[in-house]
DNA sequence: ACCTGAACACCGTTCAAGT
DNA sequence: ACCTGAACACCGTTCAAGT
């Protein structure tokens, strides 16, 4: 008959320097990727976390493992807001509303558009599932507009996911358009409606 | 009194070997940028063209201007093609042609809509005039349509331009999406027309 | 004039050796 | 279990030395 371990571990309880060293890189990976983008150096990250390449590797064996613990939050605040946004406004303003809101968030990172929608080709990015929850939240809005007749039925959440990260790209890409930003998202979104 | 050369030498008619290694360069490119988009190594096309690294670079400083190299004519003939069709189509068709053509030289390389879009912060790239000539092109197009009040009035050159843009970077990201490149296209173009 | 390739300062990723 | 950093195979860019 098996020995009890003398301290009792809870396998989903990490080891506190590796739990210290997770949070270290978390932090700075934000403030860098901040600053540089999806696309800054992982070697910039662990050093200036202060732990070994490696280490960051085990952690986040991907560059995505590592955005999407930066993103998963706010994936869930959008998916939520989806929502909330379906039970308090009428169908087109929920649908518009929400829309801008993750376009902004898709440009919260310079990069970041890109990698979001280079994860539609690969499911099994750790991006796939976020993206997967916004396509969803924002099909139900466009469901609902649709029904209602607010909205082209021919136009599919994909298509509306692209577009939005399209528009994000724009001002990504270019920071000049920003002042454009706004009459660019009306613009895209008017070809949605229906042609009376 | 000064020699003449013994050799007359046009200051415009480089060397023969120089010629021959800008023509192999270009040739290599070509090839590379095709398989592998517009992030293709520099050193890998220095490499396959035989030539030595400095050689590439004392031909084409940077990579937008051997980009330019490879795009100038086709570049030439999307404005050139703007004014056929401003003289055999009306102002509709021809705008909405020219731009679909546009969208589709726009994603003829991998990368190729990034690189573009982010001429537009950078007025010293080899590729700037190059863009603001499809600029050009396409505001002349699209002045045409609005004159006809085909398209709305708040519509500038530079909306369009970064709108194609964005439809051909959706297709190079995420190339499943080819197939819905023409809906895509046409709902963004509906979004030009003015609302009754 | 033009060409070459070593040199420099970076990457991402893996993995043997340590505690 | 977890951490470290050297090792490997790449980059872009510059520039001294060659012809």
């Amino acid at each position: 008959m098996p020995l009890e371990p003398s301290t009792p571990v809870d396998p989903r309880t990490p080891r506190a320097d590796a739990q210290r060293n997770r949070d270290r890189i978390l932090a700075e990976a934000a403030a860098l990727v901040a600053e540089q983008g999806t696309q800054a150096s992982l070697r910039d990250v662990a050093r200036r976390a202060g732990v070994g390449l490696g280490t960051l590797y085990r952690h986040f064996p991907t560059r995505e493992d590592l955005l999407e613990a930066l993103l998963g939050r706010r994936f869930d605040h959008l998916a939520a807001r989806a929502d909330t946004l379906a039970a308090t406004e009428p169908a087109e303003r929920a649908l518009t509303d929400w829309l801008y809101e993750f376009t902004l968030d898709a440009g919260a990172y310079q990069g970041l558009p890109a990698t979001l929608m280079a994860t539609l080709e690969d499911p099994e990015s750790a991006l796939y599932a976020g993206c997967l929850r916004m396509r969803q939240a924002g099909g139900r809005l466009l469901a609902a507009a649709q029904r209602d007749g607010l909205i082209r039925p021919d136009v599919t959440p994909l298509d509306v996911f692209a577009l939005a990260n399209a528009l994000s790209w724009i001002t990504d890409r270019a920071p000049t358009l920003t002042e454009r930003r706004d009459h660019l998202f009306r613009l895209v979104l008017d070809g949605f409606r229906p042609r009376p």
